[in-house]
DNA sequence: GACGAATTAGACAAGACTGTCTAATTTTGT
DNA sequence: ACAAAATTAGACAGTCTTGTCTAATTCGTC
């Protein structure tokens, strides 16, 4: 190879360029091809970076996969913390203050890059490396779930619902407001936007049917429209 | 292929029981190891037989994957059409009723080694067979929700339930009863019968609460001594 | 007991992958 | 501009895996 111009991309990037390169294009093929499948040499290429360079950065494969996983997690905590931050504590409009915040969930945290790829791993690694997944347990699922179920404890204390356990209730809520779109999670996909409205929407006004202080609106509108039909 | 005795100890066994033996052995090695991490040596020492014995009976990895998956989706929508064909239509006592019927589908479809094992294929292999997998989705959850979602139209029609959409609210009982479980599931674990049971009991009495008559009585007990503490 | 089909253990070629090494080139800091 | 550090392409040994083949053995059935 005769290099006068690097052929690759526009400018050389630096050190710590090529190592968040190596990281993001190891998580893709991690998730596309699993840990057994995944190769290095595509790994690199899908970088740009030279072979050597990912064994540079991390010892080996298995490092590199930890270091995949510990940045998803990190990302992934964070960007749900900041959603967590975004809970209408003072709904104008409740059914839409919760649907938003579903949304923002839902595209944010569930629906995204960093979610899919770190559901992913968990389902397919996760018996593989117990001590990495349990960490991530705690500090994801663990702490998310508390600080939800403690925004939806300052709802009810506030007289907007009726809740028995703050904490079966958040869960629920995560559940319902994904309800229809867990077919298209388990096959790794990306539901269109209207899915996702759809499902938070449906979720909602199951959550609020189920914890508001009266059955909704647009429940006892339909369930009108039902009889007439 | 008539086995008037069948020697399924020790002793050698029928070719049909071979056949049945490396389609087992094949589901639980690529389950825990992946297709690609897959190794036919080692299915063929877990089913007891020799590696040319599995090329046999499957001519390659891939159909030997293919027959594992049929396999399971076969066994799996026949334990789900049985599951839910013990559905209250006639509830005596609502809430208890569709617990039971709950912890039914958690046992018999969700929780057990075939729902396991088939679940953990679709995910990590599922964008590897779009073909194989559309079958099992169209066959699999696109009947099974809507045969649930009939027969919770007839409780609706019956008086039992208020519900706009039916098939929501199939796909809603069953992310409610497995809300609590997620995690487990996840990481491809079995969880133990009491957190089945208190996650079935806390979905159905959401359930109810949604889309029951009226808000349920443990519900307003519960309520009462919320405010009381 | 005998015959054909199935099974077995093992060898085998072909290919893929990991992780190391080297020598040349490029980038970065000063 | 210069020296140190990083990067690159490529070769390489060692290992593993798949799928085929063969020759010996066992099984099912008459």
């Amino acid at each position: 190879m005769k290099p006068g111009v690097s052929p690759d991309t526009f400018p050389p990037r630096s050190h710590e360029a090529k190592r968040i390169s190596v990281v993001e294009a190891a998580a893709s093929v991690f998730c596309r091809e699993g840990f057994a499948g995944a190769n290095i040499d595509l790994i690199a290429a899908e970088a740009g970076v030279s072979r050597q360079t990912v064994y540079n950065h991390h010892r080996d494969k298995e490092k590199l996969f930890v270091a995949v996983v510990r940045d998803l997690t990190e990302r992934c905590n964070a960007g749900t913390f900041a959603t967590i931050a975004t809970f209408p504590d003072q709904p104008s409009n409740l059914e839409a203050d919760l649907i938003g915040f579903a949304m923002r969930m839902n595209r944010n945290c569930i629906c995204n890059r960093d979610g899919r790829f770190l559901r992913k791993l968990i389902q397919t690694e996760g018996e593989r490396y117990p001590e990495l997944f349990a960490e991530w347990r705690e500090q994801g699922p663990g702490r998310t779930w508390s600080a939800l179920a403690a925004r939806f404890a300052r709802l009810a204390y506030a007289g907007h619902l009726l809740i028995q356990d703050p904490d079966v209730a958040a869960r629920q809520f995560l559940a319902l407001i994904n309800a229809e779109l867990q077919i298209t999670f388990m096959l790794g996909g990306t539901p269109p936007d209207d899915e996702v409205l759809q499902s938070a929407t449906n979720g909602v006004r199951t959550f609020l049917n189920a914890f508001g202080r009266q059955k909704s609106a647009s429940h006892a509108a339909k369930r009108s429209a039902l009889v007439s039909a």
